[in-house]
DNA sequence: ACCTGAACACCGTTCAAGT
DNA sequence: ACCTGAACACCGTTCAAGT
């Protein structure tokens, strides 16, 4: 997102810290601690200054958590070898952007906040988009189909995440399990039918499958 | 997920406040002014009592947001007429989950901390796998592709709300845009040739006619 | 059993002043 | 131009005491 911050050609006080200390110092809080520890105090205090100083450098906690997820997409979204089929092209795009995303699990509190995502995400963006046009599909229709691959991507994302954090909080049944274990199989037949099979199913990673499928879907000529 | 608040027979000192109190009076808060503004100290300010009264009722804030969903679910996922084709069905009961989550734009914050959903859902979820299971697919493909058709409804809500959160705060135009004015049509050609479109374009609601393309892909025999 | 008051350990951000 | 200190207006939650 990292609107140019016209470096300033000393025409003042010379700066103590700058954007980039902050992006740094940020990057490690959140890799080390998490994202609930990034506070504008406590990275205010690891670099050596006061919170109010940050405000200097950018607008506010929002535009600092865009900035490290930019800095973050930077780093690690480096282009692959893409395969010829147009087809595999958009499944191993995609996958690419999930697996960053996917190793990032305080990108859920940015993803909600972010124009989503960063320049660095924008050739890959390109590559599923012009092979749902050498498939077949129109402008529009590659464009609406490459948002269904996104919303796929960024929800088993957010689920995923979500789940994770739970199972680590909470040692007790979910709620969940508990609903399972008393199911009423008259009312919820095929339910009670994989009842018991619910939790590693679930658990299992079906992402590239599923996104086949999706984009199989997707391709049909209806 | 309201694990069952067995309702205490008068053993000591009565309550003043009870559980249903609290979820009324969140819902209130919710609703009326947004997720942000519910606090504890706000909810007991308006209950007319004080924070430390609800942590009698409910074991954390996290633990009220799930219950205001859950009462959110109850309140509004009514069970409709559904289709007897099996595909059709399933359709029709993803879009119900979706219109109802659609509606409560708060939701993105609890969808992330809660057990996927209440068990007002359950019941959908019982004919989203019961149709994909009649149109052939084994038990296990089921709750896969049940999971694939969650993912992509969660994402479509999540990124849709992020959205027009993002277009309601701000005033100047999105980073998006100022990327795509400036997009080089020799790097990014297809990118290039829908930019002037592309916020129209992913502006349209097409849930429905993509969720068709998953559910055809998914019932692909491969 | 249920509720209260005070306190703990924090937040993001604004404002006015300093260098 | 950049930074500081103090303050504003809050948080969720714990603890010890009251009824």
């Amino acid at each position: 997102m990292s609107q140019p911050s016209a470096p300033r050609k000393t025409p003042g006080r010379p700066a103590r810290i700058s954007r980039e200390d902050i992006i740094e110092t940020g990057r490690r809080i959140v890799t080390e601690e998490g994202v609930d520890r990034l506070t504008m105090r406590r990275l205010a205090k690891d670099i050596g200054s006061t919170p109010m100083a940050l405000y200097h450098h950018v607008r506010d906690k929002e535009e600092l958590l865009v900035l490290l997820l930019d800095d973050y997409a930077t780093r690690t979204m480096h282009r692959p070898e893409l395969p010829a089929d147009p087809r595999e092209r958009i499944v191993v795009a995609a996958s690419a952007i999930h697996d960053v995303l996917a190793a990032c699990p305080w990108i859920v509190e940015v993803l909600t906040a972010d124009d989503l995502m960063s320049t660095s995400a924008l050739w890959f963006v390109e590559q599923i988009v012009g092979g749902l046009m050498e498939c077949g599909l129109n402008p529009e229709r590659a464009v609406h189909a490459y948002r269904a691959i996104w919303y796929y991507t960024a929800g088993e994302i957010v689920v995923r995440t979500a789940a994770a954090r739970r199972r680590a909080a909470d040692e007790r049944p979910t709620y969940r399990e508990q609903v399972f274990a008393g199911l009423d199989p008259s009312e919820y037949p095929r339910l009670a039918q994989v009842a018991d099979r619910w939790a590693p199913l679930t658990a299992e990673d079906t992402y590239v499958v599923q996104l086949r499928a999706l984009v199989d879907g997707l391709l049909l000529t209806r």
